[in-house]
DNA sequence: GTCTATACATAGATAGAC
DNA sequence: GTCTATCTATGTATAGAC
C-alpha cells in the first residue's frame, strides 16, 4: 500500500465528521435545520484548522474565526456555547477519527509483522491527509481544562497500546526480539508523531510520506526482527 | 558516565543565564544596578517557566507575572520593553545553553560511537535538568514572529546537524552502516525530544533519565552497529 | 527602582432587530 | 437562522507618586 491507495480507502469527507459531531453535540448546537448545521460546521472547522495552523487557538479571537467563516460572532454562538467548548468539540473528534481508523486498518491483517506494517503505515498516511487536524490535536491538548485533559492522555496511552500489542504478539510468536516493548513503542510513537509536527521539515527537504514511511519500517524491522 | 555526574560537570547556575541575558538585552532593560538586574531576572524567568508549564505563554497574562514573580506590573517592564520581546529572550537564551553544553561536552571525545552517545546522553540530560526550559522553548517557539522563527527553525536544524555529522564520520570510518543519515538523526531527535515533551508519562511509568538514554543508544545502535 | 492608578485596546458573550 | 450593536471583563502598557 502507498499513499495513493490509502487516500482512496480512507475516505473520510468533511460531512461524516461534521455529522458526528453534530450527533454528539445535539446538546449546544441551537440551529435545527441539518443541512444547515452540517454546511456550517465544516466552514467552522476549516477555518479553525486554518487559522490555528498559523497561531494558537488561545490567540484566535471569535473575530478572526467570524471573518475566516464567513459566519457573523452572533451566528457562531448557535453552534457551540463558548469557545472552550469549541476546542474540546474538534479535539474529541479528532481523537475518534484516528482510533477508528487504526484499529480498522489493522484488522485486516493477522500476522504481526504486517500489521506492524500497517499500523506505521496508517498512522503516518493518515496524519498525512490530515495534517492540520493533527498538528492542532497535538499542540491544543495542553490548553485542555484539567478534566478534559484525562481524555487526551487516555488517548496517548490507547494509540501506544496498539503498537504494544503487536509488538507483544510478534514476541510470542517467536518472529520478534524480546525487546523493551513499551519503551520502544513510546519511542516508535514519537517518530510518526515527527511527521505531522516538524511538516515542514520534511517538506523543505523534499522528503515524501511513502518514503518516511517506508524508513520507519526498516528502522523498526532492523530493531525487531531476528536473523 | 550517567545523570548525578552530569549534573555536576553542567553546572548551569541561574546567575550565569540571568548575567548572559543582560549581556545580550542592556538597551532594553532600564534598571542600572547590576546585582538587582540579575536578582530580577532570575523571578521573571523561574516564574514564566513555572506559570508556562501549565498554560500557553499567550495565556500568561502580566498581572499573573506580577503575581507569581514579586514584581509589580509597572517593575516588570523595567526588564522588557513589551511581552513579545519577553518571549524571544527567553527563547534565544535557551537555544544558546542547548547548542554551547552539546558542542563542549561532544568535544571531549573523538571516536564516533564514542561521540554519538556521548550526545546522546547530554542532549537527554541536559533537558532532564532544564525540563521546564526546554518544554518551554519547544511549546512556544511557534508563536514567534516570523522573523524570530528563522532563528528557532536553523537551531532545530542546527543540534540536528550534530548528529548527522558524527554518523557520516562514522560511516566513511567504516563502524557504521551507510544508513540515510539525515532522516536517521531526524527521527533520533525526535526521539530525545520525546522525553521533555512527554515527562508525565515517563514519570508515571517510573523510567529513569538513565534507562532512558541507554535505550536510546541501544536502538541506534542497533540501526547503525555493523555485524 | 518600584509601586499604584489608570488609559486604552481587544477579547468573549448576549440581546434584540431583521 | 443570522446579523448588528453593545455590555463587561481582561489584557497590555504607561505616567507619575514614592
Amino acid at each position: 500500500m502507498v499513499y495513493n491507495e490509502f487516500k482512496k480507502i480512507v475516505n473520510i469527507s468533511k460531512e461524516d465528521i461534521s455529522g458526528q459531531i453534530l450527533e454528539q453535540n445535539r446538546a449546544s448546537i441551537k440551529v435545527k435545520k441539518e443541512k444547515k448545521v452540517i454546511e456550517n460546521l465544516i466552514k467552522i472547522i476549516d477555518a479553525t484548522l486554518d487559522i490555528c495552523s498559523k497561531k494558537s487557538f488561545q490567540s484566535m479571537s471569535i473575530r478572526d474565526l467570524s471573518a475566516a467563516s464567513g459566519l457573523s460572532r452572533g451566528a457562531l454562538y448557535s453552534y457551540f456555547t463558548n469557545k472552550e467548548e469549541l476546542l474540546i468539540l474538534l479535539l474529541t473528534q479528532g481523537r475518534q477519527i484516528v482510533y477508528q481508523v487504526l484499529t480498522e486498518q489493522i484488522s485486516t491483517v493477522t500476522s504481526p509483522h504486517e500489521k506492524l506494517k500497517i499500523a506505521i503505515k496508517s498512522h503516518i498516511y493518515l496524519s498525512e491527509a490530515m495534517d492540520t487536524w493533527f498538528y492542532f490535536n497535538y499542540i491544543e491538548a495542553r490548553n485542555l481544562p484539567k478534566n478534559e485533559q484525562k481524555n487526551a492522555i487516555e488517548s496517548e496511552l490507547e494509540t501506544e497500546k496498539i503498537f504494544i500489542d503487536i509488538i507483544e504478539e510478534g514476541i510470542a510468536e517467536g518472529v520478534f526480539k524480546d525487546e523493551n516493548v513499551v519503551l520502544l513503542s513510546s519511542t516508535l510513537k514519537a517518530i510518526l508523531q515527527d511527521w505531522y509536527l516538524k511538516r515542514w521539515k520534511y517538506r523543505s527537504r523534499k522528503t515524501s510520506v511513502d518514503e518516511y514511511a517506508d524508513f520507519v519500517i526498516k528502522i523498526m524491522e532492523s530493531i525487531l526482527l531476528i536473523g
